[in-house]
RNA sequence: CGCGAGGUAGAGCAGCCUGGUAGCUCGUCGGGCUCAUAACCCGGAGGUCGUUGGUUCAAAUCCUUCCCUCGCAACCA
């Protein structure tokens, strides 16, 4: 096969703070169809992944778990490589941030851009509050005080490195314009270059003093670099870049990248700082970057709080490897987020690798070996449809790599899936089992078979980058080797091996009722984790004075859509208060109900208004949808509630 | 008027850029077939393409009014 040339593609690093649920896991899945397919039209093709292990968040995190930062990234490191291998990706290189190459070149790319004026020292001005160590925004600030604490706020300046983006802006500009694939998908162009580039780009923050779980800032260690140099520049450390010297023959060889796959959150990061960053130390740009849409689960974006996470081990553990890349593939539209449901999972593995895909191999073995032993030969005879069927399936080759090059790779999917109905179709067309009952008919139904077998043959060939273990399993059942995307080219490659005499079924249908219960019974229990917040004393409880009051009055708060304003009575005394529950309730249903107040917590401001108490409700999440009553009570009002 | 995405058959989606008989998968109803994993194949029912007005010979598609949903931001004492 011709050498088509390179093919650099990357994930994002994976964040190391925690286990990746299946949403972050379909990016690496993605990543691995489209550079196995890329192998497989000639590409010589490098993959890397890998995991961005600095940073504040995953140094408390570490410290709640009692281990040191590096002990606990490499135990999360070690937790998301295991979850990509288990997906059988075939990535080649797994880039983690704290590795030491890594770790010298941020730092040398660092001081190269200060060296060169691009970054420059200043002060980072804002409201500290001293209490909870933290700076605000002028728009955070309530009433002038801090928004968490109320105490009072004093302006400070926190020292740290500011990288020049708008020194870069019009370059970048004008890159973005003429290169029009560079970022994908378009709508993502608009937003970058009307929201961010031509307002014009503010200076980059990228140094901190706040943390120290960083790659320190060689020559000033108070310092260490955030996040941007730090993560960004994997895609070339990986390659063996090396600043100001002559880098690795892998970097000369697959630099510029030809794809970043990342999630559409941070499409910002990757065509605007990090373009200027490789401007800046004079190094090509990648040549696309693709936003890809987010999983989610039913309506709801996937969040382990939420506790509607679905875990790709998990799913592996009902459905198998290839089933999940296969679901995650095909269902993910373009542009658009796409769901994940257990019961989708489940419906799309019955009608599309049960019915139509597994059982057409099925049946086609069964039938080879049943009326020639398993063993077909090259004497044909052929009838009307034939060439429809030849041009059918040879069709789908060009279509499946059309829509691969454009990245949609759920629509190749279904074109596989296509040819296959065709397949199963042409069965019904031809009726071997009629045709069986003759033998003068022989001819006629080594040609029918044959056909059916070769179609079988390129589709598995077109799915192998998708679920290669799948492929694998086709090409035993029917017994080829000629498996290269040339041999796709023309109808006719099948060499006419003898088949297995015992085809095993590929994909098991499932029982959606039982297949359910079982999840239910394995999953269910331990999605629900209660957090138990440390005892109290009694005395600790009796500080907090509630008392039954009734609503009064009962309306919107005139700035916040989820808040609702109280007016209620307590007999003694009248109080607003105010109660996130507007999504819950109309105002108009709660008055003159009897509800419970905390009446002795600090009185606070919420977007202009006063609230002087908390109303008591009850929470929980029920089918992902969180479900919320405020507690009331038949007592009379001024009753105190212990 | 904070930013963005979307509203097409019971469900999930494509079509919209570049107007020209509304399509796919699942479900449902009926039929066919018996090689196969009760699978496969064919057909039917089911949509005034969220709403208003406009451009046009022609609008799901272009412009416009309003309504609704979902993200993000702000806000849940």
């Amino acid at each position: 096969m011709e050498n088509k040339g390179k093919y650099y593609i990357t994930t994002a690093i994976a964040y190391a703070s925690g286990k990746p649920h299946i949403g972050n896991t379909y990016e690496i899945i993605m990543a691995d169809s489209i550079a196995r397919y890329k192998k497989l039209t000639g590409y010589d093709v490098r993959f890397q992944t890998g995991t961005d292990e600095h940073g504040q968040k995953i140094e408390e995190k570490a410290k709640a778990a009692g281990l040191t930062p590096k002990e606990f990234v490499d135990k999360q490191a070690a937790e998301i490589k295991r979850i990509f291998d288990l997906m059988n990706t075939s990535y080649d290189k797994f880039i983690r941030t704290t590795d030491d190459y890594h770790e010298k070149e941020v730092q040398k790319i660092f001081k190269k851009l200060y060296d060169q004026g691009d970054i420059y020292k200043s002060e980072y001005e804002g409201w500290y509050c001293t209490p909870c160590e933290s700076f605000w925004t002028e728009s955070q600030l309530v009433e002038g005080k801090c928004p968490t604490c109320s105490a009072p706020v004093h302006k400070e300046k926190e020292e740290s490195y500011f990288f020049k983006l708008s020194k870069y802006q019009k370059q970048l500009e004008d890159y973005i314009e003429s290169h029009p694939e560079f970022i994908q998908p378009e709508s993502r162009k608009n937003e970058m270059l009307n929201n961010f580039i031509r307002p014009g780009l503010q200076d980059l923050c990228v140094s901190r003093t706040s943390f120290k779980w960083g790659i320190p800032v060689d020559f000033d260690d108070k310092h260490v670099v955030y996040v941007w140099i730090d993560a960004l520049s994997n895609y070339i450390t990986g390659l063996g870049y090396h600043q100001g010297e002559k880098s690795d023959e892998l970097y000369e060889k697959y630099w510029p990248a030809d794809l970043h796959l990342i999630g559409k959150d941070i499409v910002r990061f990757h065509t605007i700082y990090w373009p200027i960053m490789l401007m800046a130390i004079g190094q090509p740009l990648p040549k696309q970057v693709f936003g890809h849409p987010w999983m989610l689960v039913g309506e709801d974006k996937i969040s382990k709080s939420k506790g509607n996470a679905i875990y790709a081990d998990d799913l592996v553990r009902f459905f198998g490897v290839d089933a999940v890349r296969y679901f995650v593939l095909h269902e993910m539209p373009f542009a658009q987020d796409g769901t994940i449901t257990w019961e989708l999972m489940i419906e799309r593995i019955n009608s599309d690798l049960a019915n139509v895909f597994g059982n057409l191999v099925n049946r086609t073995v069964a039938m080879t070996n049943k009326y020639f032993d398993g063993q077909l030969s090259k004497e044909f005879e052929e009838a009307e449809g034939d060439e429809e069927f030849r041009q059918f399936i040879i069709n789908s080759v060009k279509t499946v790599d059309d829509k691969m090059n454009q990245l949609r790779v759920g629509d190749s999917l279904e074109a596989i899936m296509e040819l296959f109905r065709r397949c199963n179709k042409y069965i019904d067309e031809t009726a071997p089992w009629t045709l069986a009952k003759d033998e003068a008919n022989k001819k006629r139904l080594n040609t029918v078979l044959y056909n059916l077998l070769e179609g079988i043959r390129i589709g598995t060939v077109l799915l192998a980058p998708f679920m290669p273990e799948t492929a694998e399993k086709v090409f035993e059942q029917i017994n080829t080797k000629n498996t290269s995307y040339d041999s796709l080219l023309t109808f006719g490659g099948y060499e006419c091996n003898k088949v297995t005499d015992k085809p095993e079924p590929l994909f098991a249908r499932l029982d959606p009722v039982k297949t359910m219960e079982e999840i239910h019974a394995s999953i269910g229990p331990k999605e629900v984790k209660v957090e138990h917040k440390a005892e109290i004393e009694f005395p600790d409880f009796e500080k907090v004075e509630m008392v039954v009051g009734q609503v009064i009055e009962c309306k919107k708060h005139p700035d916040a859509d989820k808040i609702l304003v109280f007016n209620i009575d307590f007999g003694y005394e009248q109080r607003q208060i105010l109660s996130g529950v507007a999504a819950y309730y109309k105002p108009e249903e709660l008055v003159g109900k009897k509800v419970i107040a905390v009446m002795n917590l600090k009185p606070r401001k919420i977007r202009g208004l006063d609230s002087n108490g908390m109303l008591l409700s009850a929470v929980k999440e029920v089918d992902g949808k969180e479900k919320l009553e405020l507690l009331t009570s038949d007592m009379e009002v001024g009753s105190v509630v212990c």
